[in-house]
DNA sequence: CTATCGTACAACCAAATGGTTGTAGATCAG
DNA sequence: CTGATCTACAACCATTTGGTTGTACGATAG
């Protein structure tokens, strides 16, 4: 399925995006409440540049959206991505259930 | 911190080990039923090395256990990590609601 | 015993990643 | 207007990643 390849590299984003612990320390901080690039930029022993570019990949996860206000770029989280990746991570579950009820079955039989 | 640091560490592997379909895809299979690293060579355009790399991956990240047997090494899912995945978001999704729940009693509020 | 199978691992390569510095354009404060 | 602030982006660099081929070795089949 075509679709299907659409819906794999945006997981490839998805998990890629929350692979480093900067990233998911941002994702942590505009979700609880909304910060500008430069905000963010303060708290981290990184250069400015660094933290946009880690920006600008949570924005391509869609994990965090930027809206432009005055000279500063609010960024905050967004829940969308968020609930694909734990979604992805309920089927794999929901898998591993089946698998272990399947092997509940066969014991009961026995 | 220090035990969060290894922690960190342990969840930047988790991410990364999620972040390649192919990958995804080993953990599915491997979740639903064992499988040699030989057999799921055979299911991927890429040579054996290639998916013996990919298990490894996964097996640095807990995500799959290996087991010799004769001369084939069993690959097995573990439900361990994936738990892990999971309470992350979990957190995430937990802090994402307790905003909304603010934002909604400040609207009650006004 | 010998050939084959399944695995491990090293060496190599191209591309991506995570960082840097430097330059330049908007926007705001005084 | 001038200077400081916030952002964007390019160029560069070291390391990691995802792939390859080739070699070696234990286990198994005939």
């Amino acid at each position: 399925m075509v679709v299907d390849q659409l819906r794999e590299v945006e997981l490839d984003r998805l998990f890629q995006a929350f692979a480093d612990s900067t990233r998911r320390d941002i994702v942590r901080r505009v979700t609880v409440g909304e910060s500008s690039v430069s905000g963010l930029a303060a708290l981290y022993a990184m250069s400015f540049a660094a933290v946009q570019k880690h920006v600008a990949v949570l924005e391509r996860a869609s994990l965090v959206t930027k809206e432009k206000r005055g000279r500063e770029q609010i960024v905050r989280g967004n829940h969308e991505g968020l609930q694909k990746a734990r979604r992805l991570l309920d089927e794999y579950e929901a898998i591993w259930r089946q698998r272990v009820d399947r092997i509940a079955d066969i014991l009961a039989e026995g």
